[in-house]
DNA sequence: ATGATTTTTTGACTCAGGTCAATGTTTTTT
DNA sequence: AAAAAACATTGACCTGAGTCAAAAAATCAT
């Protein structure tokens, strides 16, 4: 299956594997097409899979006490992820997961990541790269809340991230830079 | 040494170690001695060490580009950690450490660090640990920055972390709460 | 102890970005 | 294809927090 292959592809990206393990890896992903708009995950839930996006976008958010919603991570094909804080502590999710797109995704449970972490040193290996990288986009993404105006980190995404901002509305454009839909707007027109 | 015990209690607490492992691990920590403002990374170096600190305080900080300074993580003892996105990636640190105290604390080379991660399956684990842990801390920082007012972070941290408001200046303690000074200021006289 | 440096407080003023509201524009549904 | 819903733009106004400056208080060094 052509999802099963990407991913296969993606997982050697970090570090070689050994066939036999790879394979046994990836039959624990379970393939799945998700309508858009769909949740994934409702605040409250306890995140209980791990996936892999092969074709379309999710990303993962939070609703503030005044309603607002606010877009920590996007991710669109290929890539990886889940709501981490709630994966690892299986306690309650403060965030939603939902797609922005029709989307193929595979999906792998939480008993079967962490079974495959004991199991398989290059998948614990993995999922220290994984928290790894998780780790340093969220302080980099602190660094530009931190010291970055509205323009700047507008600037900042278009530069680093084209693909996000031609394919994603202004909406969730702005609630992943932390800023009202009016003030992208304007900031657009200059 | 009482230092390296207390460094073991804290070890242990995150998971059991068997003790002969144990030993060599605390082996390879050396005490040192740190004076008040003293710098242990300077920005632009690499991050080379991570930290027990046993008695006093030190933080990382970052400077912007107008010159102030932002507080990133600050720890009391008895704590642990380091400019930990330069510790893993073995480039150049955008963070410094220092001191803001009189501060004795053990410190492990990276290479031993990483060498015990290899040998010692339960220190790969606790390493693990620690970037679990460090991730949901910087999520966390993260939810606050975009959902609190500055009024609202600061008593988040009275409530959660009172020891360090009583014991740091209100300098560093609104650098780390990403106000000014005299907002902080203003803020307690409320 | 005492002078020097650093930190804290207070006041007057500014401004980036939010709010509220109205009007276009695009997308979805039927 | 029309109606409804969601999204984007624009204008007028507001506000929380920053800036600059100066004085008061605390801390440090000799």
């Amino acid at each position: 299956m052509e999802a099963k292959n990407n991913l296969r592809q993606l997982i050697q990206m970090f570090s070689p594997f050994d066939a036999r393990e790879l394979d046994k890896i990836i039959d624990c992903f379970e393939p799945r097409l998700i309508k858009k708009n769909a949740i994934l995950l409702a605040e409250g839930e306890i995140s209980k899979e791990f996936y892999f996006i092969n074709r379309g976008c999710i990303r993962t958010y939070f609703i503030t006490k005044q309603g607002h919603e606010k877009s920590r991570y996007l991710m669109i094909e290929p890539s990886i992820g889940t709501a981490l804080t709630s994966f690892i502590s299986q306690k309650p999710s403060f965030e939603f997961i939902d797609a922005l797109e029709e989307t193929e995704l595979l999906a792998i449970s939480h008993k079967d990541f962490y079974r495959l972490v004991d199991e398989i040193p290059q998948w614990k290996n993995f999922y220290l790269k994984i928290m790894e990288m998780a780790y340093s986009f969220q302080n980099r993404k602190i660094e530009s809340l931190v010291t970055l105006s509205a323009k700047e980190r507008y600037d900042q995404l278009i530069k680093e991230n084209p693909k996000v901002v031609q394919r994603l509305s202004n909406k969730i454009i702005a609630s992943y830079l932390d800023i009202k839909q009016e003030t992208l707007s304007r900031l657009k027109s200059k």
